[in-house]
DNA sequence: CCTGTTGTATTCGTCGGACCAATTGCCGCG
DNA sequence: CGCGGCAATTGGTCCGACGAATACAACAGG
């Protein structure tokens, strides 16, 4: 398993701008953008590529298009924020109060949990090898100074967990934030290095999966997610 | 409802197709669909609008095009199930066993206590008003056998609580589940009544949150669920 | 026989132009 | 002043073409 795609294709490079212009608020939900072969020229881009790039956008509900009235941002309510890409783009265009990171953890505080219940519950001997896998992958870097390998694992780590609960909304869920939480691992770990706190609580959770004892795999998902919430805190 | 939306343009209502087709289970992850040309004639469309519709399905990460290589269904675990439009695919080829409910109802049971929490304590004036005006507008409907409108207000009522929280994450996947939702209510609606349970229970929530007591509120919500799931459950 | 190199055919990515349909907004008529 | 019809605008779709990258096969050398 290696890396994602390295190149992008240029209709998903203008659906990138275009996307993060919309989301960094440059463009006001409700406003009509310019037509297509104005957009097209201005962007440098046939209008097929554009049109492309729009049904990108369409297909996440930040624009809609209709015929002879053009293409208007959608109010904030209807952009489906779950969606990872979009996910992506607000992070760019993260203003610094954000509350996304308070809101983060607060729905990590509610999935993560439940899903290491399920994990425990519904998770198979495959399931729990590979969440114990990625356990010893994460010690294994205990030590290590490379950060993007260490968040990696630790992400690793905490989608199989929510791929052991067989929930798909669980997993999609987890799946959608997961690139967020790595921004977020990543600050908290070129911060400081309580990392072997952090391996402990994984590690107790990974027991407790193993052991199928559910309660005491959300109770200590919990704790390690308040962890996290006060780790956070402290910057 | 006999139907016809047919004015949904072309490239939607082939991504529409092969989506629904790929949900089905007919294309198995991994599995190459055939050259773009080719698919384009079976279904009779332009290869630009076979390619607008193949956007629309990477960007819900249910296909993987790369050039030279083709497209291949990816697996199940990539696709994000929260988007709507995939949420709303997979119902159609929803088989009745299905466990989607039952994932449904956990997802449920995890996500709506946290919302109701959220909305005793961050809810505003104007938004506890607008979860009472939901609520009262459930009551008036009663005594109704106009079953959508009734689980449209029930939908309208439980969005109403997602949106207070004031947690973006929370609000898109209670927006995304609505859908579903609303089917699953409109199967226990059409059912049977134990509508003035279902409205008490409401109202319990309703109160709660207005008084900004987020434990109650949380509770009530459980409790809420719970009964859902347990009405489901004698079917 | 196996391996590494070269060459070629295939397939996606992008482009520009063209036409169609429908809706909007204007304009003239009653 | 209101109403109905006409025309312009704009997205929706199709077509044909070319380029670039690569998977695959043929080939040469060990």
């Amino acid at each position: 398993m290696g890396s994602e795609d390295n190149w992008t294709s240029r209709s998903h490079r203008t659906a990138v701008r275009i996307g993060t212009a919309i989301l960094a608020g440059e463009h006001p939900p409700g406003a009509p953008l310019h037509k297509e072969a104005d957009l097209a020229a201005e962007l440098d881009v046939s209008r097929n590529t554009l049109r492309e790039a729009m049904k990108i956008l369409a297909s996440k509900s930040l624009v809609e298009v209709s015929p002879r009235r053009g293409t208007t941002v959608l109010p904030r309510e209807r952009w489906n924020v779950l969606d990872p890409d979009v996910l992506d783009w607000s992070t760019t265009g993260l203003r610094d109060g954000s509350d996304l990171l308070e809101e983060l953890l607060d729905t990590r505080a509610v999935i993560e949990p439940a899903a290491a219940e399920g994990a425990a519950r519904h998770g198979t001997p495959a399931d729990k090898a590979r969440i114990r896998a990625a356990w010893e992958v994460m010690q294994s870097y205990a030590d290590s100074d490379d950060i993007p390998a260490k968040v990696a694992v630790d992400l690793d780590w905490h989608i199989a967990v929510a791929s052991a609960s067989h929930n798909r909304f669980l997993v999609s869920i987890m799946g959608s934030i997961a690139h967020v939480l790595g921004e977020h691992l990543r600050h908290l770990n070129d911060r400081e290095g309580n990392y072997e706190g952090n391996l402990a609580n994984h590690r107790r959770v990974t027991e407790a999966i193993e052991a199928s004892d559910a309660a005491t795999a959300r109770a200590t998902m919990v704790l390690l997610v308040a962890q996290a919430r006060s780790d956070t805190r402290r910057l």
